[in-house]
DNA sequence: GAGTTTGAAACT
DNA sequence: CAGTTTCAAACTC
């Protein structure tokens, strides 16, 4: 059993830490649960309602991440519905510490199709016994279940509620744990009244008319949503919240209150009583009866309650098998120290994790049950009391969940555990070759189906991380790699990057267990999640497993620094310059990067102008006016220019030499100022918003700890272009996204080269109103840098952005809550020259209304290239 | 399945 | 905020 089961107080280990709020706070599961949109489905236990989470508890960690665009929407809350039975689908549980909880639907549904063992655990000799032992008919088809009886009353469910009324046309029935269907005639499904809108869906297999809540009917869609907020800011949320009863018990309790006349609070009709809630003082209904007492005298006889009899069962089996110790889990240190105990102890997030699918689950059910019987049948033989016996049962019971947990426990992790160790043997092999250190392996049905490390440098493919090289290797070795994809697990080292998580996520992706998070790029949790990629189906994701080693890779991989990384990109300060220097000609490389004053006045040129100026002044100059130096840059020497004493000379000769200076000087100066113009309009535009032009947001700390404005939401409207001559086609994903200043959003471009040749592209944007130019910062863009499409090639791009909080508190902005993002995309051709306007060839005749045809085409203009 | 009852949402 | 209307779900027969 593992470790820290035995150690954990029920009532204080109700809580999870699996979210970090924007304060950085953990959030308990089940606050962060309730939070985004509450279990729709219960189990009952002692009249307690225990969440069943139908949803994947992949949620978005990290607040830097939650716009509201219409695809979340969609992730909005749903209304609770109480459900009693069990789902239909297997799906994965979790074990975290003492908490279990369902973490998704597994995709694929019954993984085993030929018997009663998926095929996860015919690999595991002690779970497979543990099957064995209670596959009592072995003759009858199963259909995936673990037993035949499980599988006759699957089937006798599904049949009845496919059960066709004669004569009638079939409505659409929802199955237990399934989204019920609405039945809108009216509202179009645009209205709160529909379920399915109010639950912020899709209406999916309903029978309503007419429905507008659909993707065909985005923009009602879209500004139904808008409306329903502006009426009520929290309609979307979940009406059952989280209150808390003493320091343990957590209750359900509806925010807003019912208002029954009628009911009693004791009919389907109260919103209270559907959430199987008392009413609270917030309620204003007549003649309730639905009050806490009412429900405590119904449920006066249970001893153990809700989440408690679970958590008390799981301690009880932990500390029936208190012996068998497996190391914890995933971690790479065999040797489990004490101090790491209580550490792990404090830091939930450091639990490790197992997992369970739903055979696993009803397999170990089934055991506990064999054991009840057992001890039933032998209490005749026993002549054991009545309380003796049971008593007995109960040991024996919990102990047999102690020794199925256990099993599981070792078994999963082991495997997990070896897979791991594969993608981190990888990623030392990546860093062995300069390359960052990230390896990963694809593992469908325990078995490694691709491999992959990180291969930037070496093809000089900006997108060959793990992730890609082991997809691509697996299109070389199977026909269908999407097909395998939706049964893999991948294992990784690092948190994917936003590129290689959304190609993950629309290659259908089962699982993800990863090491460190990558709170810059990764498109998992820290900066992306898959609300952002307009995914729906959840999938299941671990991360954190030996995060440390992760980082220490990384580490090292940054301290013996990139031979291939780019030129320095920070200015140089000017260091042990004499106090007379009125001139410096840095090296080309910053030259040409960086065209601009430097707070001394001093004039940084271009390499040309550095040459001509190196040359003027050794004609010019004797020893005593100029001096070379070497520069602090090993590659390139700088040229350090002394004016004072040297200047203003003795003499007629040197008077001359004073005015020639001069002059050169002037005319530096302004060819400085040329070639410094384009950057310095461009620095001047993003600091002024001038033209429309955002800010790039580079302070990644600030971003992780804005706050966003709740009372203002900002519609992002999204517009693209393309010129005549530029065949690409081009447009946003969304039309619009609603954003809270403070908030970051996620948003998508698509672009498709159609033509059978690779196309550059380059695109500039703009923004309106200028005004709000100002407060809208880009943290990542496609527009950063050239993108290149092959023939027939199609790319999403990513617009990373959030609007600055300030936006809020600026008067000019009050009422300005639209805002249109526009974006135009160029083919940038290499080796373009254009006309110059200094060749005479190319000048337009004196009368521009009159250019003759002859003048028109002798100009000498270059050839495009093709 | 048709009709009625009910209370939330929408509207005035 | 209160009263009325609209709406879809819950309920009854």
């Amino acid at each position: 059993m593992n470790g820290e089961l035995v150690e954990h107080e029920p009532d204080e280990e109700q809580m999870v830490y699996s979210h970090v709020d924007s304060e950085g706070n953990f959030v308990e599961a089940d606050d962060v649960y309730e939070e985004y949109g509450g279990a729709d489905e219960y189990i009952e236990i002692n009249g307690q309602f225990i969440a069943h989470r139908p949803q994947s508890m992949v949620l978005p960690r990290n607040n830097v991440m939650a716009s509201t665009s219409q695809a979340q929407y969609s992730q909005i809350p749903r209304q609770p519905r109480p459900i009693s039975l069990p789902p239909r689908e297997p799906h994965v549980f979790a074990m975290r510490g003492s908490n279990m909880f369902r973490l998704e639907r597994q995709q694929g549904t019954p993984a085993s199709q030929s018997g009663s063992v998926s095929p996860q655990l015919q690999q595991s000799s002690s779970t497979g016994e543990l099957l064995s032992s209670i596959k009592t008919e072995p003759d009858i088809p199963t259909n995936g279940y673990a037993s035949a009886a499980a599988a006759e009353f699957m089937s006798r469910r599904q049949e009845l509620y496919a059960k066709k009324a004669p004569g009638n046309k079939m409505k659409k029935r929802s199955l237990p744990g399934q989204r019920k269907p609405c039945n809108c005639t009216k509202s179009m499904c645009l209205k709160l009244y529909c379920d399915c809108f109010a639950n912020g869906e899709f209406c999916r297999d309903c029978n309503c008319k007419d429905c507008h809540n659909n993707i065909q009917y985005e923009d009602d869609r879209s500004r139904a949503i808008k409306q329903s907020l502006e009426r009520n800011p929290n309609a979307f949320k979940p009406k059952i919240g989280i209150a808390r009863s003493g320091n343990t018990d957590i209750e359900r309790l509806h925010q807003k209150g019912c208002h029954c006349k009628k009911s009693g609070c004791l009919k389907n009709y109260c919103e209270c009583y559907e959430a199987k809630v008392p009413c609270t003082d917030r309620c204003k209904c007549k003649g309730c009866q639905n009050t806490e007492m009412d429900r405590a005298g119904k449920y006066k006889d249970s001893t153990l309650r809700g989440a408690s009899a679970l958590l008390s069962l799981a301690n009880a089996a932990t500390t029936s098998i208190s012996d068998s110790r497996p190391s914890s889990g995933l971690s790479n240190n065999s040797e489990d120290t004490d101090e790491r105990d209580s550490n792990t102890e404090k830091n939930p997030r450091s639990f490790p994790w197992f997992y369970m699918t739903d055979e696993v689950v009803e397999a170990a059910t089934l055991c506990m049950v064999a054991q009840a019987e057992e001890a039933l049948s032998s209490k005749g033989a026993n002549r054991q009391t009545e309380a003796e016996a049971l008593e007995q049962m109960e040991k024996l019971v919990i102990r047999e969940f102690g020794h199925c947990l256990d099993q599981i426990i070792g078994t999963s992790s082991s495997k997990d555990r070896q897979h791991l160790e594969r993608a981190f043997t990888l990623a030392q092999e990546a860093l062995d070759c300069d390359e960052v250190p990230v390896g990963c392996v694809f593992v469908r049905n325990g078995e490694e189906v691709g491999y992959g490390r990180n291969d930037v440098n070496r093809t000089r493919d900006p997108t060959a991380h793990a992730e890609m090289v082991a997809i691509r290797r697996m299109e070389e070795n199977f026909e269908d790699v999407e097909l395998i994809l939706r049964e893999c697990v991948l294992y990784v080292t690092l948190e994917p990057c936003v590129m290689c998580a959304s190609g993950l996520y629309q290659l259908g992706i089962r699982k993800m267990i990863y090491g460190a998070e990558n709170a810059r790029f990764g498109g998992v949790r820290s900066v992306g999640n898959a609300e952002k990629y307009k995914m729906k189906d959840d999938i299941e994701i671990v991360s954190g497993i030996d995060a440390e080693r992760s980082i220490q890779m990384l580490k090292a991989f940054y301290d013996k620094q990139n031979p291939f990384a780019p030129p320095e990109k920070r200015k140089i300060k000017k260091k042990n310059l004499d106090d007379t220097v009125d001139c410096v000609v840095a090296d080309e490389k910053l030259i040409a990067k960086f065209c601009c004053f430097t707070p001394n006045s001093t004039v940084i040129l271009a390499p040309k102008t550095a040459q001509s100026l190196s040359n003027a002044l050794r004609r010019l100059s004797t020893t005593n006016y100029c001096s070379t130096t070497p520069s602090s840059s090993k590659t390139t020497p700088s040229i350090r220019w002394l004016s004072s004493g040297g200047i203003g000379g003795r003499g007629a000769k040197r008077k001359n030499r004073d005015a020639m200076f001069y002059v050169v000087s002037i005319g530096v100066v302004a060819i400085g100022l040329t070639f410094a113009a384009i950057p310095a309009y461009r620095i001047f535009c993003e600091q002024t918003s001038f033209g429309g032009l955002t800010q790039v947001a580079k302070d990644f700390e600030k971003i992780a700890q804005m706050k966003k404005v709740e009372d203002r939401l900002i519609r992002v409207q999204f517009n693209s272009d393309v010129p005549s001559s530029m065949r690409w086609e081009f447009k946003p994903l969304q039309h619009e996204i609603y954003v809270h200043p403070g908030e970051t959003a996620l948003a998508f471009y698509t672009a498709r080269n159609p033509t059978d040749r690779p196309i550059v592209g380059i695109s500039s944007y703009n923004l309106t109103p200028f005004q709000a130019a100002y407060y809208f910062n880009k943290i990542q863009c496609f527009c950063f840098e050239e993108q290149i499409l092959n023939p027939g090639e199609q790319v999403d791009l990513p617009v990373f952005f959030f609007i600055d909080p300030d936006y809020a508190n600026d008067p000019a902005l009050e009422y300005l809550d639209n805002i249109l993002l526009s974006y135009t995309f160029f083919e940038a051709k290499s080796g373009l020259q254009l006309p110059s306007p200094f060749d005479p060839n190319n000048r337009p005749a004196v009368d521009l209304g009159k250019v003759s045809k002859t003048v028109k085409e002798e100009r000498h203009v270059q050839p495009m290239p093709a």
